[in-house]
Order: C-alpha cells, then sequence, then structure tokens
DNA sequence: GGCGACTGTGAATCGTTGT
DNA sequence: TACAACGATTCACAGTCGC
C-alpha cells in the first residue's frame, strides 16, 4: 500500500472523527424533521431509517402533512392538490436525508399503498438506488371488515444506496445466519407490535403506527455495522433508538410530538444494550483471516507434487512448489487455471478444487479450515 | 324505481351489447399496445391486466456459483434509454387503457421495484383509485447468487378503480372460499411458472416472463365475472386468455412479437374450459410455517447473549445478534455449531440444544412451538 | 416401479483491491 | 482510471438416469 494512500485515509479517517463530535448522538431533534435535519452535517450518518407520515385519502378529514387542513372536497382537483403537497413534503425531507448521509449509506422508507409509489418513484428520480424492496408481511394484520377488498396484510420498505455505483453496507452472513443458514429473503415474515412491546398511556396506545422491534433489528443487523450512526427523521415513540442501542449502534431522532419524545427517551433509557459477545455476528469469511494457497504449500498442508482435481476427477492438475498449479500446457493459480479449464469467465479455486484427505476428496476449502483451525492465535 | 331510471337502464344495455359487437373477443390484435388499443371503442372493457416491460437495466453477465450462466431478460422489448423515455410510453399506454375500461371496470398491473413505483406514482396522478397493492411471494424465486442483496422473491401487482368514488368487482366470498374460510390476504404465495405449464420451443422457453396461470386465476376470480371482457395489451404468450377460456370469460389480447403470438394461439386453444378440479388445485397460503431460529431472536422470544446447552448442560453456548452461537473459538448456527460439538456430520439444533425456560430446561423446539402458537393467523 | 443422486434453471438492476 | 488478479457465491423444483 502506497503511503499516500494511507495518510488519505487517516486524514478521512480524522474528518469522519470530527465530523462525529458535532452529532447530537444519542438525542431527540425537536420540531419538524426538515428542519432539524438541517442542523445535521453533510455526510455524516450511515443509514436512515425514515416511517413518514401516511395520511393520505383517509376519507373524512384530510389534512396535508404539514398539518393544514384539506377541505373536504373530494374532486380530482383536490386529490392532486394533496398529492402535491405530500410530494412537495416528500421532496424535501429526502433532499436532507440525502445531504447528510455518508456517500456509503443507505436509506430505509416504509410505507404502504397510499404512499410508497410516489416514495419509490421519487427516490429513483433523486438518484437513489433501489437495492430491494422489502415486504413486511404481517403475521396477524387487522382484517378488512367490510368485505371489499383484499385484507390489507403488508407494507413495503425500500433499500437504497446513494447511487448506482455507490457502495453500501450488507451482512450477507448475519442475514443468513438469522434465517437458519438460508439467504434471508425480500420478504419478512414478522408479527405487528403488540403486547408488552406496545407502549401505552392510561390504557390507549401511545402511538397509532408503532413500529415492531423485530422489524428495525433485522433492518439495522443487515445494513450497518456496530458503532454506525442511525438516523430518524420520524422518531414516533423511538422504535428505532431502543434497538439501535441494543445493538451498539448509535441514533439521532427528530420528533415534534413532545408526547412521544417523552415515551420514546424513558423507553430508550429502558432498553439494556446487549454485551459485546452478543451483538458480534458471523463474518463473512472475507473479513475473516485470509489464506493464500501457497502458505498451505509452504507449511506442509499439501505438498507440492500433489495431484488435486475437480469433484468428477474429470480433471487434474498438479500442485507446484510457489502454489501454482499446471495441467498439461496451462497453468495459473488454483481461481485462474480452474476458470481456463471450465472456460468461466471467473472461478472459485478453493471449491472447485479437490484433493484426497484421509481417504475422501475434499474441496480444497475444507483444508483450508482445518489449517486455520490449526494456526489460530 | 323510476320509469326514468329503468329506461336509461335498458338503453345502456342496449348501447353496451353494441359496444361489444365491436370488440375482437378471442383475438390477438398485432402491433404496438398502443396504437392496438386505440382501435378499441371507449368504456367497453370490464377489466385489464397489464404484464409491461419491467425496465430491468441489467448490467454485465451473471454468473452462478457453478460457473453456469445465468439466461437473463436481455429482450429488446425491456430496453428504454432512460427513465423518462420508460415514463412516457408507460402514461400512453395506461391513457388508452383509461379510455377503453368502463367506469366500473378495474385495472391491475404487475411489476419489480425497477417500474412497480413509477407505474403506481402515474395511476394516482391519472385518477385511478388504488384499492390494493398485492405481493406475489415466490415459492422458488432465483437466488441471490453473489450475496449481495436480499433474495428478490417477490413481485407487486397494484389493483385500481376508475376513481375514488367508482364501483367496482370484487368477489369476496369467492376468494375467502378459495383461501379456507379465511379472507384472502393482500400476499399471496404461489409458485414461479415452470414444469408443464411453461412453454418450450426446442428445449428453450419460448417467453422469458411467462406469468404462472394460478395468478391469473386468482386475479380473475376475484375481479371479473363471467362473461366479462378482459383484455391484456401485453398479452405474451397468453396465460390472460387461457385464463379467461378456463374461467369464462371473453378476452382480447395486444401482442407485437408474431411467435409469441402463435404460442398464445395454439395455446388457448389447447384450453379446457374450466372443471372443477381447478379450484382445488389452487394452492393454500397456509402452507407448513416455517421458522428460522433467527426469527425467536429478533422477536424477543430468545435474548442475544441467552446461555444455551445440550440436554445434560456439557456443552454450552452463546446466542449472539443474528441467532448464531459462540462456544469458545467456535461459532455457527444452532445446526451447525451442533455438529461441530459432537464431531458429527448434522445436527438438528431444535432438539440439540435447550434453555431454560419458566424453571425448566426446554429443547428449543418447545419454545419454537410457543412462538408458532402465538404468531398462528 | 421406487428411490436417491445428479443436473438444469427461473423478470437479477449480483465484487473488491491493488497496480 | 482502466486493467488484472484475487476469490466469494445458490434455493426450490422438475426432470433424468441408474440401481
Amino acid at each position: 500500500m502506497g503511503q499516500t494512500a494511507e495518510k488519505t485515509r487517516a486524514r478521512l479517517r480524522a474528518a469522519s472523527e470530527a465530523v462525529r463530535g458535532e452529532l447530537p448522538l444519542g438525542r431527540i431533534l425537536d420540531g419538524d424533521c426538515i428542519e432539524a435535519m438541517r442542523t445535521i452535517p453533510d455526510a455524516s450518518v450511515d443509514m436512515i431509517f425514515a416511517d413518514p407520515p401516511y395520511n393520505l385519502q383517509l376519507g373524512g378529514d384530510l389534512s396535508r402533512p404539514d398539518g393544514s387542513h384539506v377541505d373536504a372536497v373530494t374532486d380530482h382537483w383536490d386529490q392532486f392538490d394533496s398529492f402535491a403537497a405530500y410530494d412537495k413534503f416528500s421532496r424535501e425531507w429526502l433532499t436532507e436525508a440525502r445531504r447528510v448521509l455518508r456517500p456509503n449509506g443507505s436509506l430505509w422508507v416504509i410505507g404502504s399503498y397510499h404512499n410508497i409509489f410516489r416514495l419509490g418513484a421519487m427516490l429513483q428520480d433523486m438518484g437513489f438506488w433501489i437495492l430491494n424492496d422489502v415486504v413486511w408481511r404481517k403475521a396477524n394484520p387487522m382484517p378488512n371488515f367490510k368485505g371489499t377488498r383484499f385484507t390489507n396484510a403488508h407494507e413495503t420498505l425500500i433499500w437504497c444506496s446513494m447511487g448506482e455505483k455507490a457502495k453500501y453496507t450488507f451482512n450477507y452472513r448475519a442475514m443468513k445466519t438469522l434465517n437458519d443458514e438460508l439467504q434471508m429473503r425480500s420478504d419478512w415474515v414478522l408479527p405487528i407490535c403488540g403486547g408488552q412491546e406496545r407502549l401505552k398511556k392510561g390504557g390507549h396506545k401511545v402511538h397509532p403506527t408503532q413500529k415492531p422491534e423485530a422489524l428495525l433489528y433485522r433492518v439495522m443487523l443487515a445494513t450497518t455495522n456496530k458503532g454506525d450512526v442511525v438516523l430518524d427523521p420520524f422518531f414516533g415513540t423511538g422504535t428505532t433508538g431502543a434497538v439501535a442501542k441494543r445493538l451498539g449502534r448509535e441514533w439521532i431522532g427528530c420528533e415534534r410530538e413532545s408526547l412521544y419524545r417523552e415515551a420514546a427517551l424513558e423507553r430508550i433509557e429502558l432498553a439494556l444494550p446487549l454485551d459485546e459477545s452478543a451483538v458480534t455476528t458471523m463474518q463473512s469469511p472475507r473479513a475473516a483471516t485470509r489464506v493464500a494457497f501457497g502458505a498451505l504449500v509452504e507449511t506442509g498442508w499439501i505438498a507440492p507434487g500433489t495431484v488435486i482435481s475437480d469433484k468428477k476427477r474429470k480433471v487434474q492438475a498438479t500442485v507446484r512448489a510457489d502454489g501454482s498449479l499446471v495441467c498439461g500446457a496451462d497453468s495459473g493459480s488454483i481461481h485462474g487455471l480452474g476458470a481456463k479449464l471450465q472456460g468461466a469467465p471467473s472461478c472459485n479455486g478453493w471449491s472447485y478444487w479437490h484433493v484426497e484427505h484421509e481417504g475422501e476428496i475434499k474441496p480444497l476449502d475444507a483444508i483450508r479450515q482445518l489449517y486455520l483451525l490449526a494456526t489460530e492465535d
């Protein structure tokens, strides 16, 4: 690594720490979320989770997102007027969200069919890059009492990065582990928020649309790292904050209703952080110790001259002293030669090549695991 | 009832019959769907099902972990220069769709996150009234081969009427019957189209995105009546036509690729009108519930940090945030770590691991049962 | 015929790092 | 910034073949 790159990285790290010092970590900013977000520095948060109001078209009285009243006229013009107001509000908070997100940060938005399509189209128009739409399939939704439509049994989340080429955090291995060794899918079955978890005051629910902690838990575990800063512009009763605390993430909230702020602070105070070991998640092999194939050769786990083959033993190659392989006139690394022999653009030599070991034919990766176990610490 | 109203109704019925005579029922209109729809009279069809191009914007080639190639949708009809071009195209065909729909008709659109948000926002802007968004949860989606995102395991349908006050057809009772006497929900679990149903020619699929008949079956049974006219502007290989025939609905298609038109006509010719068995072969969403260990962790049934053990409490492990276990230097899923610690090739973690619960030591499976009871519909 | 092993495939915005 | 090297990564079905 060049000295210049090293210095650049160090400077960025220092700048990042300086910005972090300015952040209102663990605080709920009072007031309108757009105004509140304006006090947060550029490119300073790692993830935003937003559960914006969807108070649209609910029949009866209609109010704009800014709180002003819309006449209960339901002609086409008025619909347009109300959509336009909602779009304006959405564009404003999304603009601030985009400004405060780091280049490698990501944004989650949750909504229902009333608003999610407008939000999704707007995200695309603003340059966000949709990574997945995720369906929260409610295990116990409210039935459709009138029997006039399908039971509205899900909500939609959109997860997006800052742009097509932007990087983002995705803890693939942790998600796979969480889902019993199967890839996590885009449809999540989770119960709605109720029971002990549902905040109540005087027998009434404090917030009409409190989200279950399990939902935020999965979002945060999937797309942030320990210590990351998570911002929730529509904090409500603080589900995001409570889960962030439990998972060792930093949080910032925006909320204009004092009732919600108070309930949230009390709740987060009571939330117990997990200890270090519990927050640790399964790492991808990439993040774990890297082993060069050559290391197995020079330490004697695989002797030079060993003949290795593909699983069906149709293709064979010989290991050379420097860890390269040779097969007829062809030679190369375990990956390169594997790709060449298959005529494939790429190949993972660790899983393609096999070797006899204790009477069985095993992939190289198995030998690598043994090597890792033996040389650990 | 007034005589005038009676006369008005009779006149409308006669007009309706006259219009029906002009309709190209049971025919596939050749050419661009916008041009083709222009030949259809105003207010003459009862339901439109549209499966437009998704504008996937795919990058380079994609290969599977085993090196084989993924046969992606690279057809010219899915290529658009920009979101603006896609929007223009969408607005044009939706304008024609709105014109030919009867006042009490309804429209279905299916899409993925690439296009569905744009379509949904456009529908709202045009005055359509969204009745439900419906999620088709694929039982067997293609995995995410590179481990970079959540498995894209669903597509979204939007069902809308002509306006907020417009009437529409919804066969509530039929849906409830189809769903084991439970209200039909907005999430439908159905397999993708494959096996005998998938049209093939020379060993290759005729159409890259053929929809399963079960999907159209449910759409049509829910939102049309027998004898209604159903229009599909993106007819493809005619799933809509085949299901319409089976269910005793009239159909009209638009399709510009002659290869698809020919396959569709042949297929619809072979389709049999509905027999009773077709109803009973529909999938029930009450399939066996699968629970991942991670689900118990994120919903709080088992807290991260909990120490679990084998039945004799000789081996202990700690639960981490992602549902993995850690025991000394070893870690893994409940199944994997259990196997590793026993030196066994495999292990059922649900029965191997135990946890203290209400003073007793119980297998994880007991907690899973409690979870299932609590979250059951 | 039955069962298990093996193969093929589906609307997919599918990599990272160092030179 | 382009290029090359490294190396990480798949689930549910359906169909076929062989024992």
